[in-house]
DNA sequence: ATGAAAGCGCTAACAG
DNA sequence: CTGTTAGCGCTTTCAT
């Protein structure tokens, strides 16, 4: 078994008996107008016949573009990202650009390390999902001049595109599909306040509470340490010792909700009979829990998408303006959620 | 805003008032015994200053070497993926390699596009979750030499290292399971034979029913079109129409499984009150679902990591053995089983 | 121990 | 319309 080694232009020009420019020229679309049709041809007929196949290293290092995005996100066994990259990936696809993923466990260590792989690599442009509001990172890639798409989280000091949900509207509509079913004690499984997320989805609770004239209790608010079931357990854990009456509950996501289930099991409060729970993000199998879990479905394939595409314009246009896209989110009725007994 | 261009490696030369290959010895571990301790801080001091980042499309091109490996696969987020990427990256990492992962949905126009993507890439190698038993586009990779490890399904043209679960071994388990249960009518949901997991799983329900003494009834057996829910449902559903009787299912893997459940429930058949299901892979959140999942662990983690390395051997080593690494899976007793009632 | 020089495969002026 | 030339940033003989 011979390793043969691959075809390069050269060999194309040869065996079209055309120089090596002149092939290179045929064989990209944008200057193929520059050749003879006839030479078009035999080039391109070389090329197949051989399956030649370009060195996107060569290019890259002439054109100093690899046409490869970096994609840094916490954890992609997160049932949030992999609908995200699938989404990123084809629109970049068919650009021709490859993305590359890396993960920080939130390890500010791994998130450097990572970061340094991704300029070494050089690639054209990052898409972050790891923003902290006051993010020194992400400050020092803007000031190196690296094309920078923020997704579902983003930084306070601006300047940076983004797409992201819209968790104004979003934890609106869950708190609002909770009053409508007749509750009034609603209490806020919240998470860290650090990243924009947190903040945003705790104003935004305050804010609906105050608008749909709810009492705002800070003894029904907690804040689970991340946005994960663990964490989430602890905090719903430690709101049920306050022993303060609610009947039902905003989680902050469907990790933390799910975090408030198990607790629930293992201290027999029935969901929704005792305590109505709402989700957020609306995770893959959200649907298959028990109960199942109203949630707010935020669109995460179409936040790819459109990451992607801006991310694509920075690259081709780098004084184009910070965009802040935020797509509306859908609120998911199922089974976590009934009128209160009392 | 200013785009600053890279630091090149005679930028660090210069200043540290040395030759670039010489800065380039020093840099490179392999190298830096041939120069002066001296010389050495000295490039070391300078790229530090600098913020020095090499260039690895450069480096790549020189060594004909890209330090990337592509990742293909089905579809991302199927849930038993990213714990596999996540290994992969622990592993390859270390190595300073990148993954570059693909999706193929199963279609075998894009495959082909993907590979030659990967192709042109110039990937250092190439883990493949994509194996059909019969796969030529995997016989058209070996012979141009390229590294591959397969990963979860096997070829059977042989040669070509891979990494699974030991699928006759995790099928015994879920037999045995009900069968000491007291299961004597047990079905089998499979999936479709063209794949080695879903030939070895049919292969070994059969041959495991033999060895427990159970009847291999034709009757009981359907086979799912894909592993995937939807299927999954339709074949439970046939099976449901046979008008057989059966206390227990084993499903090709817990996709179907859920498949199985979301029909049980449409038919008001309770689980495992009238029919006991055990799936396969305890894909993450199979613990949530009602009821809990009995099913069949497979080291996912742990099959990214062996592939990793196997792959990483391969690559520096192209003549070593195509060792084919079964893991041993591990049967996660939960809710959706229990003894017969009639 | 260090410098000089060549070249990986490709593209882009610049000529003709 | 096509060929010539040079160079992207790096590593590696080969000299010294």
């Amino acid at each position: 078994m011979v390793t043969q080694q691959p075809i390069t232009l050269r060999d194309v020009a040869r065996a079209a008996e055309v120089h090596p420019s002149t092939a290179s020229r045929a064989l990209n679309v944008e200057t193929r107008p520059l050749v003879n049709d006839g030479t078009v041809a035999r080039v391109l007929a070389a090329a197949e016949a051989l399956g030649y196949e370009p060195n996107s290293l060569a290019r890259g290092l002439k054109l100093n573009r690899t046409f490869q995005v970096g994609f840094v996100l916490p954890d992609l066994t997160n049932p949030l990202f992999p609908p995200m990259v699938r989404g990123l990936e084809d629109s970049l696809n068919g650009a021709k650009y490859t993305v590359v993923i890396a993960n920080t466990d939130n390890d500010a260590d791994k998130e450097r390390s990572v970061l340094d792989a991704m300029l070494r690599r050089r690639v054209d442009g990052l898409v972050l999902a790891t923003a902290r509001r006051h993010d020194p990172a992400i400050d020092g890639l803007r000031e190196a001049g690296m094309p920078l798409v923020l997704v579902n989280r983003t930084t306070e000091d601006g300047g940076v595109p983004s797409v992201t949900g819209d968790d104004h509207a979003g934890i609106g509509m869950a708190l609002r599909h909770l009053v409508e079913l007749g509750h009034r004690r609603i209490a806020y499984v919240g998470a860290p306040t650090s990243v924009s997320t947190g903040l945003a989805r705790y104003q935004a609770f305050v804010s609906w509470a105050r608008s749909e004239g709810i009492e705002v209790d800070a003894d029904l608010m907690v804040s689970a340490d991340w946005f994960q079931e663990d964490p989430g357990a602890n905090a719903f854990r430690e709101l049920l010792e306050r022993d303060v009456s609610f009947t039902a509950v905003v989680a902050a996501n469907d990790l933390i909700a799910l975090g408030c289930y198990d607790v629930a099991t293992e201290q027999g409060i029935s969901v929704p009979g005792e305590v109505s729970i709402v989700g957020y993000n609306d995770m893959p199998f959200a649907d298959k829990l028990s109960p199942p879990l109203t949630t707010v479905h935020v669109p995460v394939y179409e936040i790819g998408r459109r990451a992607a595409d801006l991310l694509l314009e920075t690259i081709d246009q780098p004084t184009s303006m910070a965009d802040a896209i935020r797509l509306r989110p859908e609120l998911i009725v199922r089974g976590s959620t009934q009128p209160p007994v009392s």
